[in-house]
DNA sequence: TCAAATCTTTACTTTTGAGTCAAGATTGCA
DNA sequence: TGCAATCTTGACTCAAAAGTAAAGATTTGA
């Protein structure tokens, strides 16, 4: 389970254009060098968060990248939906191993596990916005936390889940 | 955020090791066969397994792989954790664009996701044991909608998050 | 109108992860 | 002992993701 490239650098993208003041605008270069990647990678990312309609571009002197909302109502499971590039729901037609459709028809428990990592995933994000990423870490690692630790709770309690 | 080839395959020739009777063993073929991957690929996997101690392997005629420990006592995210390639310890020093370190020293709201997310997976995979993925689809449904729930309850009842 | 600044788009190259192959090592059985 | 079944290991090939390059399109301002 990890992140990739595009999404980490096109969060990194959105995150520098939230913490500019809302009249001003960030040009390729800019984006390029405050995240010490390289022009033609930002480029395309850009394209990428300019299609999905989270910047807006403006071309021309003067021209440059700036969001298309508030950074607040903007949460990261939106963001990354867009940067990444499979879908879970496509999940079963992926690692098919030599053939052509997953051997595990019906009924099968590695889907549910995915599919529920998934929606874990989407969720946690669900709750953090771009605006919170633009301070320092603690506002982060607050909301993780306490995710964290209410799950924990809920299963000490429950108690089937590890021991079954 | 996406489950690697490695990760999947892994789990599911743990899977396969976890709804074999005790006393019986699968063999390579056998489990290339029942996973619909090649033998070579298998036989890759099976060997992390074995390195990490989940299987045991024997050679020779009648030989074969079973589970190291009872299926029950194995949890996805120490599954998880061998099959994965890179540490989440090591993030800043991957994803460092053109330069040799990341732009972000210090305080880092990016990092906080990072890590965040993968406490928050680690977590909910700690809450599922290999023998829980044998049977149906249900439970594992059940455990990953249970964290789910608990989560949003969370978020909303504390209002901040989404929406400060 | 023209030139400079800027975004856009497609094609290409590089890198990395995935998968395969083949030779080697160990064990059981006749 | 010797052969067949089985796991082990490292090198190799292939495919997909990541990144680069270059030509094109749009806007501003002199």
């Amino acid at each position: 389970m990890k992140i990739s490239a595009q999404e980490e650098y096109g969060l990194r993208c959105l995150v520098q254009l939230a913490g500019t003041s809302k009249d001003e605008s960030l040009t390729l270069p800019q984006i390029a060098e405050r995240e010490g990647i390289s022009q033609s990678n930002a480029g395309k990312l850009m394209w990428l968060l300019n299609k999905a309609g989270f910047v807006t571009a403006t071309r021309g002197t003067k021209g440059g990248y700036s969001l298309s909302r508030p950074a607040e109502d903007i949460s990261l499971s939106e963001v990354i939906k867009v940067l990444e590039d499979d879908e879970v729901e496509a999940h079963c037609g992926s690692y098919t191993g030599v053939l052509d459709s997953c051997v595990h028809t019906g009924d099968c428990g590695i889907r549910s596990v995915i599919v529920g990592l998934h929606e874990v995933v989407q969720n946690a994000l669900s709750n953090v916005s771009l605006a919170q990423l633009v301070g320092t870490e603690k506002k982060v690692d607050e909301t993780f936390h306490r995710i964290q630790g209410l799950s924990q709770v809920a299963m000490i309690k429950d108690g089937r889940a590890v021991s079954e």
